[in-house]
RNA sequence: CGGGGCAUGGCUCAGUUUGGUAGAGCACCUGGCUUGGGACCAGGGGGUCGCAGGUUCGAAUCCUGCUGCUCCGACCA
């Protein structure tokens, strides 16, 4: 390819609207543009990168035995409404009207349609296993994009589905891709951890998410600093913490002015954080009023919440709602809500010893509170946020916590899909069975959000070899002398004919333009054409990653391009 | 969905407080000069100031409504 030709409008300033370094990289580097709040249009370089990623789990895909497919983008609502995620999905998902008003979805994920698809057609477990994947735009009405491709309303995804007869098929299935993720960003050079999750939405019992380590990324994840633990902080399971044994004393009620918040109580009584309960109150779906107590310290994890009341979403409960139960905001406490009202205390409180939380009365407040004996019949659950220095569910060495990017998650959904929508199949013994299912999904654009987001410096990007839109750039310093020219073209013939993708840089410009872009657009490898090159059989080469240089002659550039990259 | 901010040429922004008929840098075009890290000189093209109303002799500027973008929040009672 020739620099003239490319169209890579590359940019001095960083646009206003980018924040984080993927995003004004790829803004400034000509990559992306945008069309609507996290809608992009893919522009060359982009688009070849992109291929790239795709070519890489391609591979690997069909490695682990899938087979090819391109679903439908438009999807019948019946569908969503027979497996019950038309109301699920909600806000989410784009919904659209035919001309008869007859409704539609932009797939946000495509479960329903390849449960549709093979319940059609699979009739024996002697067609199974099955392994289905395509590659291809998905719809999210995000409520707010942001950060360029890292959530966009519309991106890249691999989606595939495993269909087994049993669940040691699904564990075999499970493991293949689990295998075949940790190769494909391998291959990209990601680094990354597979971390346990949450199943969210999706449904489904096991799941991990691979994600790529980078401070900007969206996820927490704890990650063990003995072990190979790693969850995200949303799944990660707190180990109960027990206190030093005390006798217990007698409950008492005490007057707290102007104590609204853990802060002002704990200042005001003189009581260390861990002596004190922290209410915090929800409402699901259906307006039912959870109420959940955690030690002031630690932080509520809704998604435990959630899965413990089985709610489909929480939201802060209203005041109204509380007010009703008994319950006064800002000094809640287990002891004297109303009867019937969902208690949830974290499996740390309910060791606590001679502990303060509220009285449900305004400024009052309880002390010696010992929740064993006086809190009653409540739901006794783990709901706080693993935090730093928590110890390891595994080992019990203390976690540290840090930020990811979700690139990919795998699941177990078993019969979650199949029963719903009654796809079946006949089993050795002549019986009627559902399908055992696996969703496996890598967010395509995403991950190339993150490589940048983990290979970039003040100049640019730095692409790992295996997903740079080219790998050379070679760039003579004067377009306007013959001989340079001359001899760049040939080497630009040379290494085509070696294999090698390389971006001749023809255009016009001065070198300090041209040296700026390739640092910019992110090139592993530039080769530079100057008088040295000319005159004594120097040809320079610079490696984007390290600045350093290594010189060949036209002997030897070929082998030595290719060694260089071959580290890359 | 709640709360901020912004919307002026392709990009980054000034001008709005105090109304008087639109500007800079970059980018682009032409010519010259220059060529190892985003040169320089001269000339030039391009904007109904997000949209719709209103006030006024006169509106980018004041008022009203709308739209879009963006940031924060929507767990710590």
């Amino acid at each position: 390819m020739r620099a003239s030709k490319l169209y890579a409008p590359t940019l001095r300033e960083v646009p206003a609207e980018a924040e984080i370094p993927s995003h004004q990289l790829m803004l400034r580097a000509g990559f992306i543009r945008k069309a609507a709040g996290g809608v992009y249009t893919y522009l060359p370089l982009a688009w070849r990168t992109l291929r790239k990623i795709e070519q890489i789990i391609r591979e690997e895909m069909d490695a682990a035995g899938g087979q090819e497919i391109a679903m439908p983008i438009m999807q019948p609502s019946e569908l969503w409404k027979e497996s019950g995620r038309w109301e699920v999905f909600g806000e989410e998902m784009f919904k659209l009207k035919d001309r008869h008003g007859r409704e539609f979805c932009l797939g946000p994920t495509h479960e329903e349609i390849i449960t549709d698809l093979v319940r059609n057609e699979v009739r024996s477990y002697k067609q199974l296993p099955l392994l289905l994947y395509q590659i291809q735009n998905k719809y999210r009405d995000e409520i707010r994009p942001r950060f360029g491709l890292m959530r966009g309303r519309e991106f890249i995804m691999k989606d595939l589905y495993s269909f087994d007869k049993d669940e040691a098929g699904l564990d075999i299935s499970y493991k293949k891709m689990y295998d075949a993720y940790t190769k494909i960003f391998s291959r990209c050079g990601l680094v990354f951890r597979p971390v346990e999750a949450d199943s969210g939405a999706i449904g489904g019992s096991n799941t991990h998410e691979f994600t790529a380590l980078a401070q900007t990324g969206e996820s927490e994840i704890a990650v063990c600093t003995k072990c190979d633990y790693a969850a995200n902080v949303e799944k990660a399971e707190s180990t109960v913490l027990y206190p030093e044994d005390e006798t217990e004393l007698p409950l008492e009620k005490k007057a707290t002015p102007n104590t609204k918040t853990i802060e002002t109580v704990i200042e005001y009584l003189q009581l260390p954080i861990e002596k004190s309960i922290k209410a915090v109150a929800f409402q699901d779906e259906k307006d039912k009023l959870i109420c959940v107590f955690v030690r002031g310290d630690h932080e509520v994890n809704e998604v435990k919440v959630q899965n413990a009341v089985g709610a489909i979403s929480l939201r802060m409960a209203d005041k109204e709602a509380i007010l009703a139960a008994g319950g006064v905001p800002g000094f809640m406490s287990p002891i004297g809500l109303r009867k019937g009202t969902v208690v949830i205390v974290d499996a740390t409180v309910m060791e606590m010893k001679n502990a303060c939380c509220g009285a449900n009365e305004v400024d009052m407040h309880y002390i010696n509170a010992n929740p064993k004996r006086d809190f009653g019949e409540v739901l006794v659950k783990d709901v706080r946020l693993m935090q730093k220095g928590d110890a390891c569910p595994h080992c019990g060495a203390p976690v540290q916590i840090t930020r990811g990017i979700e690139i990919g998650q795998v699941f177990k959904l078993g019969i979650k899909y199949s029963s719903a929508l009654r796809a079946t199949f006949l089993d050795e013994n002549g019986r009627e069975k559902p399908l055992i299912m696996g969703c496996y999904g890598i967010g395509v654009s995403r991950t190339m959000a993150a490589a940048i987001e983990q290979y970039h410096d003040e100049n640019g990007i730095i692409w790992p070899r295996a997903i740079a839109p080219y790998e050379v750039a070679l760039v003579p310093v004067n377009a306007k002398n013959e001989a340079q020219m001359k001899l760049a073209e040939k080497i630009y013939a040379g290494l085509q004919q070696a294999g090698i993708e390389v971006l001749l840089d023809d255009r016009k410009e001065r070198a300090g333009v041209k040296f700026k872009d390739a640092d910019l657009i992110g090139y592993p490898v530039r080769v530079t054409i100057g008088p040295k090159a000319v005159e004594e059989d120097k040809i320079e080469v610079k490696v984007r990653k390290t600045g350093e240089l290594v010189y060949f002659t036209e002997e030897n550039y070929e082998e030595g391009i290719k060694a260089l990259l071959a580290k890359l």
